[in-house]
DNA sequence: ATTAAATTTATACTAAGTCTAAATACTATT
DNA sequence: AATAGTATTTAGACTTAGTATAAATTTAAT
């Protein structure tokens, strides 16, 4: 565990990341670079992304597709795809502690950590007139 | 949804994972069969995989790895990876369904599905002396 | 037997990400 | 300020997992 050190590249690609409202993949990160005038080597972008998701300073979310996303919420929370549409949105409630020691007891592991995915249909697509 | 067609192929992948106790890769299975004296061609063994998803024998299991895993157990069910060894259980509980409601009011979706993967420690690698 | 449809095969291709070696940028010490 | 040492960036080759395609084969239906 190193002091942060946080270079030009590094510091855009977190600045980036965290203004954004939805859960760009690694290349949508680099086109939005782009066109904010960045143009930073290919291996950069992923090189601080996993960087700065080791410091904790944004997460990566794998929810299933073939590339990662990135998500500048900190916070402990899940997320919830719509199937129609391929909406992603934030979960904030968390899963019942009562429901975790249950999993931990059956299965004897120390349980560290949860992803939850949720999949299922967003308010616009079920109703699409609106 | 046509009538189900289990070509010979399909159904020794079908057999092979359904004899699983593991959460085999596609390249797993390819060398399982492979040991098997079973030889099909790499697009074969990712079509009938996929079909025999689609058709609801098999489970596809993305828990965040590169590949894809996959399942004979086809009910619902999730499962917790050990962070030390990588080993793959099964998780029987499912999650409280009040939590589930409470996540579909929050967000207005309508929920159909949920995805767990636990991450842990398994007892194994608790106690390396036993 | 003949045609049509579905499936398998071999192989080319794609997407996402890692690895490597050289170039560049920082840091600390004198 | 010069030097040495470490860390980072860059460009591009490479890897892995999976998809796409077109020809060959199998299966099913007349």
């Amino acid at each position: 565990m190193s002091r942060l050190n946080l270079t030009t590249q590094r510091k855009a690609i977190l600045d980036l990341v965290q203004s954004c409202e939805d859960h760009p993949t690694a290349a949508e990160i680099m086109e939005r670079l782009r066109m904010k005038g960045h143009q930073f080597a290919y291996g950069t972008v992923y090189n601080s992304l996993r960087y700065l998701t080791d410091a904790g300073l944004i997460r990566e979310l794998k929810l299933g597709e073939t590339a990662s996303r990135y998500d500048g919420r900190t916070e402990d929370h899940y997320h919830i795809v719509c199937k129609k549409c391929g909406r992603v949105d934030e979960v904030l409630s968390a899963p019942p502690a009562e429901w975790i020691r249950e999993v931990a007891a059956k299965t004897n592991y120390d349980v560290h950590h949860s992803q939850v995915v949720f999949e299922g249909v967003c308010y616009s697509c079920k109703h699409p007139n609106a």
